[in-house]
Formats: C-alpha cells, sequence, structure tokens
RNA sequence: GGGGAGGUACCCAAGUGGCCAAAGGGGGCAGACUGUAAAUCUGCUGGCGAACGCCUUCGGGGGUUCAAAUCCUCCCCUCCCCA
C-alpha cells in the first residue's frame, strides 16, 4: 500500500495540534517533518488490559492521525513492561502473564485497535522481544543514566515520597524500560495521555544518552470517566467499553453530566467547532443523544446506533416496558432448608426470596432494603411490604430499581 | 543495627475492655426532583427466612477475661528519624 503524498508540514501540524493538551518540542517536531521522510511514531500498551475503552481513544485517534499523514505507527505490546506493572499510585504488583495469555491479549487488542486504525498498515511490537535478552549488566549500564532526583520529579512517585507512602523500587524500571522502547525503536514520537509525559521525556533523555536525536513527546488530555470526576478507567468501573453494545454505548452517554458531555464532544468527536456550537444553543438533551448516536455509531454502525436510540427513546424516555427482558425461573422449594419453614413454602413465596432467588438482589438482606425503600414493582404495582408474598405456578414481571426487569417464572414446586 | 509511628469494613478515617456490626467522610444502592441528566435533598449501605437473636468482620496465629478492634505474646507488612 502506497502511503498518501505528505501534506505541508504546516497542514500536518496543525492537524497534530488538533486535540493535543501537549507536543514537546514543537519546534523539533517541526524539523522532523521538515526532512520529509516518515516518523516512527510509537505508542505503548498494556497488555493486562485488553479491553480498550473510550479513554483509550483519545490517544488512537491521535495516532490515527499520524497514520493518515503517511507516517509509519508502531504499536508497543509492553508484554515485558506488563509485569512491572505502571505505578499509577496504587501499588500493586502484577503478576507476570503467560506467553498464551499475552497472545491472546494481542489478538483482543488487535481487533479492537481494528475499530479506530488502520491495522494492516501498523506494526505490532513486544517490547519483550528487546528487553528480556538485556542482562542484568546492561540493566545496571541503563539505569545509571537516571537519577533518583530526576524520578522524583514523576508527580506520584513525588506524591508518594512526600506522604510517606511506599515506592517500589522496581518501580523506577518501568519508565526505564518504556524508555528504553525508544532507543531500541529509534522512536520519532511517542505519544501517551497526559500522565505519560514524564515516561515519554525520559525516552527522550534516554534517546539522547545513546547518541539518537530526541523523540517528540506528544500527549493528549486523560478523558474523565462517566463520572465526571475521575479519568476513565476499568478499575473504577466509570467506563465505556469500544466492544460494548451499541445500547450501552448510547445508554451510558446519555447518563453522562451536561459539562462532561461537551468535553465527550471534544475529545472524542471529530465533529467541527461550528456544529458543536449549534448544539450547544440547542436542548442540552438533544445534544446528549446526537453524542451518544455519533458514538454509538462509530463502534457499530449507523443503523446499530439508531436501532440504539430507538430503544433508549421507548424504554428509557417513555418508560415502556423493555421487548426483551430475561426470564428466569425460580424452584420455591429452592434455598437451604430450615426447620419448621417448610410447610408454607409451597403456598406462596416472600418477595424478598423470590428477589435474591432471582439474582434481582445480591443478599436476602439487601432484597428487603430495596422493598423497603420502595425499589420493587411487581406487575407494575410498587410494593413495600416486606411481607408481600408471590403464589407459585405463575410468572411475575418484576422491575428493580429504574431499569433492571426480568420475568421472573415462580414454579409450581410440585415436582414428583 | 538503634529509636519512633502505624496496619479498622469497598476507600479514607474515628474508636484503646462491655453502651461496637464498629462514629464521620467518600463511594455505591434506592427514593424524590428531572432530560435515565448533572447538582440537590432523603434513606439505606456485613450475612442469616423479620423485630428479639445468632454468625462472620478491625494485618495473621496463640493467650488473658464472664466479655477483646481495644490487654498480653509471637509473627507478617508499611512509613519516619538516626547509624
Amino acid at each position: 500500500m502506497t502511503p498518501p503524498a505528505f501534506a505541508s508540514v504546516g497542514e500536518q501540524l496543525a492537524r497534530i495540534r488538533r486535540g493535543a493538551a501537549e507536543i514537546i518540542v514543537e519546534s523539533e517536531l517541526r524539523t522532523k517533518l521538515e526532512r520529509g521522510g516518515r516518523l516512527k511514531v510509537k505508542l505503548g500498551l498494556d497488555p493486562t488490559a485488553p479491553d480498550l475503552h473510550l479513554g483509550h481513544t483519545v490517544v488512537l485517534q491521535k495516532l490515527r492521525d499520524f497514520q493518515e499523514l503517511g507516517h509509519e505507527i508502531i504499536i508497543i505490546i509492553g508484554d515485558f513492561t506488563g509485569m512491572i506493572g505502571d505505578p499509577t499510585g496504587r501499588s500493586e504488583t502484577r503478576k507476570q502473564l503467560s506467553r498464551d495469555e499475552i497472545r491472546e491479549n494481542a489478538e483482543t487488542y488487535r481487533a479492537q485497535l481494528g475499530r479506530v486504525l488502520d491495522m494492516p498498515r501498523a506494526r505490532v511490537e513486544f517490547n519483550s522481544t528487546w528487553l528480556s535478552p538485556l542482562s542484568f549488566a546492561d540493566i545496571i549500564r541503563e539505569t545509571a543514566h537516571m537519577t533518583v532526583a530526576q524520578m522524583l520529579q514523576r508527580e506520584d512517585f513525588a506524591a508518594r515520597y512526600a506522604s510517606g507512602r511506599p515506592i517500589s523500587l522496581h518501580e523506577f524500571l518501568y519508565p526505564l524500560a518504556q524508555a528504553y522502547d525508544s532507543v531500541a525503536l529509534g522512536a520519532d514520537v511517542e505519544l501517551g495521555g497526559t500522565d505519560q509525559t514524564f515516561n515519554l521525556l525520559l525516552g527522550r533523555d534516554l534517546q539522547r544518552a545513546h547518541g539518537q536525536e530526541p523523540q517528540v513527546a506528544v500527549t493528549v488530555p486523560i478523558l474523565e470517566g462517566l463520572d465526571g470526576g475521575q479519568k476513565m478507567s476499568k478499575s473504577l468501573g466509570n467506563y465505556v467499553g469500544i466492544s460494548e453494545p451499541a445500547e450501552e454505548i448510547y445508554g451510558k452517554i446519555m447518563s453522562i453530566s451536561d459539562d462532561l458531555m461537551w468535553r465527550y464532544f471534544e475529545l472524542l468527536t471529530r465533529l467541527p467547532a461550528t456544529e458543536i456550537d449549534g448544539l450547544k444553543a440547542g436542548h442540552p438533551r438533544d445534544a446528549k443523544m446526537r453524542l451518544a448516536r455519533t458514538l454509538a455509531a462509530h463502534y457499530h454502525g449507523a443503523p446499530a446506533a439508531a436501532q440504539a436510540e430507538a430503544k433508549f427513546v421507548r424504554e428509557v424516555q417513555n418508560r415502556q416496558v423493555p421487548e426483551t427482558i430475561e426470564e428466569v425461573r425460580v424452584d420455591p422449594e429452592g434455598g437451604e432448608e430450615r426447620a419448621g419453614t417448610a410447610r408454607s413454602r409451597a403456598e406462596s413465596r416472600l418477595l424478598w426470596w423470590v428477589l435474591k432467588q432471582a439474582s434481582l438482589a445480591p443478599s436476602a438482606s439487601e432484597a428487603r432494603r430495596l422493598i423497603e425503600q420502595g425499589a420493587v414493582d411487581v406487575d407494575g404495582e410498587r410494593v413495600t411490604d416486606l411481607d408481600h408474598r408471590l403464589a407459585p405456578g405463575r410468572d411475575y414481571l418484576i422491575r428493580v430499581g429504574k431499569r433492571r426487569y426480568k420475568r421472573v417464572l415462580l414454579e409450581s414446586g410440585k415436582k414428583a
């Protein structure tokens, strides 16, 4: 495949700048572009979390920009560094992944990355390729290029050090390993979130130490999660995965705050500014629907997005009962035996017990709380009576909370 | 090596013999309000066929006591200061 002819340096820079947080150093980037060759543009990915979410797509879109500008993009699967774990404040050493797990995760990555990048034209590397052969002596030589004071410039190290929380020595090696990747590749540009700034800069230092021209660091903003506060991450549960069904993406986007919505418009879509301004003038709900539709369509196509929207309007805005509801069979004889209580079972079962059996509540206590708080509907009727019983031999439409429906068939219990 | 401070529920953090299933905050869940908004207000937030009660839970193991998050003891882990 022939790469498209390079756009002018000015156009390229404009494209790269858009949505970027920082370019360090922009004049160096200009120089590199002016030479006219394909730049090696690197992005490192952590192999332990192969489920990409919208937060990841911010930087991936930027990588896509470089790709469309004709440069060589290189995805580094951090299979070696993955065993260290990037110290993000949580002091947790990760377990080493097996070869098979890594291979499997890499495949998952490839499939998911394909939703944003042109994978046939992308280069994928595993950093174990050059990191595992390093000897202890090699590593010592590399560590000699950095100082503790330098490490403590990194914000989360500094914060932990200041507040007396532990910093394991090996955590210092993560940025070093990442920097070494840049050396091994001779990277011209490295991308990352702003939280990666330190690591990217260390790459520059290490490249210099190896007599290479330092890479340019291009950072993108960190996307806030659905809660609008912390960054989007799987472990915080405030994320939208790009592999999620269109209706999930749609629904999750509709639940974000208005403030956050504009942020998402800016970082996740490529809508022209004028169009966004137009949306700001209208009803925020409509703007949010537009955002939800746009993102759902991006990963699942326009038809699926339209369907998701229709479903949302029907079930959520118009509060209609969903068309498809999970059905659960509950055996009235189920559960643990308890002396003296078996008699009443066959005739009827307490609602809270049924909720637990149908997995509508994790425990009987929780089920009771939900009933007491008015969160439970049976066949459209709110039930707040803890003693409410259901007769076996028929099914019930039970709703818990705003949107959790299940059709529960309480069996007759006359088996054998 | 010496000295000091700590490890409490999902997270932070009170509690230093019974009134402790353990204050307060965050988070979460639910209700009200809505645009499934957000914000706000209110309630709930270990488990067990209610309440009463019982069981499990205050780093881990032993022990003292009628009674232990709290006292003793050994062990594990973290941080600070000095060397």
